[in-house]
DNA sequence: AAATATAGCAACCGCGTCACC
DNA sequence: TGGTGACGCGGTTGCTATATT
């Protein structure tokens, strides 16, 4: 298409945003919405594209967003996540409430990378089959299916004692508050099981498998790559599908402010089990 | 203590998509 | 129905802080 960019207007200011323009465009926010993007600037008297603007909003000035430290759980949410829809970072952050897709992006690409490497579970080495992307996130997406049948297993436990405990005597309303949280938090990895066993799934491992097997044996001299080349885009095919379905299907990954956590946070299970317990 | 290397992160750039005319 | 503009996303860059020599 090619559309001159919105920041090439002669003497807008570009690099770091000082305190008072923070201040300038919060205010202008908070009392106007920001309504259209482009007439923002002008309309705050900053002297920023309003492209600028909108990324300093959304990737820092946000109240909704959340400061500090990645948790564990954010962290194995994110690596499943990643394995599951690749760089689709909006997407992730779309499941972590107060993260955004800037911050995500370069927490993968600073940490999480590495750390994945060390596993020997990041991208494969360079090879004949290192873009098959249903080879490279099987697995990613085994250890998602066997931490969510673990998760079901703890919660089903807990929540039938939350629900023992409920009929048995009205003493105990955390607890049958806690039960809900934790049905409520049972749902995604519901979910998640329910898409690793559709008979998509199973089609798509059938097809992800002998791919990662391949893997294993690539660079065989004489090997034969167009085979080893077909049988990787029928799994990329398989791959897609299991997505598109992930999607349509089962309602995963809706929208930016509609998504939900693959897996309940810690503390909903900790509270659960800690109920459970007396 | 100074120089250099490395890591982390905020911000920018370019492209794709979608809505509107 | 095609063109145009605005928005949002993902990749990349470059600055700053920290670690190492």
């Amino acid at each position: 298409m090619g559309r001159a960019p919105c920041c090439d207007r002669k003497g807008l200011k570009k690099g770091p945003w000082t305190p008072e323009e923070d201040k300038q465009l919060v205010d202008f926010i908070q009392a106007n919405g920001h309504g259209s993007w482009r007439l923002l600037p002008k309309l705050a008297e900053l002297n920023r594209c309003g492209k600028s603007c909108r990324l300093r909003w959304t990737n820092y000035l946000r109240p909704d967003i959340k400061r500090g430290p990645f948790t564990a759980e954010e962290q194995k949410s994110i690596v499943q996540l990643h394995g599951i829809v690749g760089n689709k970072w909006s997407m992730i952050a779309a499941q972590l409430p107060g993260r955004t897709d800037n911050e995500i992006k370069n927490y993968w690409n600073t940490h999480l990378k590495k750390q994945l490497r060390r596993m020997g579970l990041d991208e494969p080495p360079p090879g004949p089959t290192a873009g098959c992307p249903a080879a490279r996130h099987m697995a990613q997406w085994e250890t998602a299916r066997l931490e969510a049948e673990a998760r079901l297993s703890l919660l089903s436990s807990s929540g039938a004692a939350a629900t023992a405990t409920t009929s048995g005597s009205a003493s105990s309303s955390s607890t049958a508050a806690a039960g809900a949280a934790v049905a409520e938090h049972a749902k995604p990895a519901d979910v998640f099981l329910r898409l690793w066993n559709s008979d998509i799934g199973s089609s798509f491992r059938k097809a992800a498998a002998p791919v990662s097997v391949k893997e294993e044996e690539a660079v065989v001299p004489g090997d034969d790559s167009s085979a080893a080349s077909n049988e990787m885009d029928a799994a990329a095919a398989e791959y897609q599908m299991f997505l598109d379905f992930a999607g349509e299907e089962l309602g995963l990954f809706h929208g930016r402010h509609g998504g939900f956590s693959l897996f309940p946070p810690l503390d909903v299970l900790a509270e659960a089990s800690l109920d459970t317990a007396f």
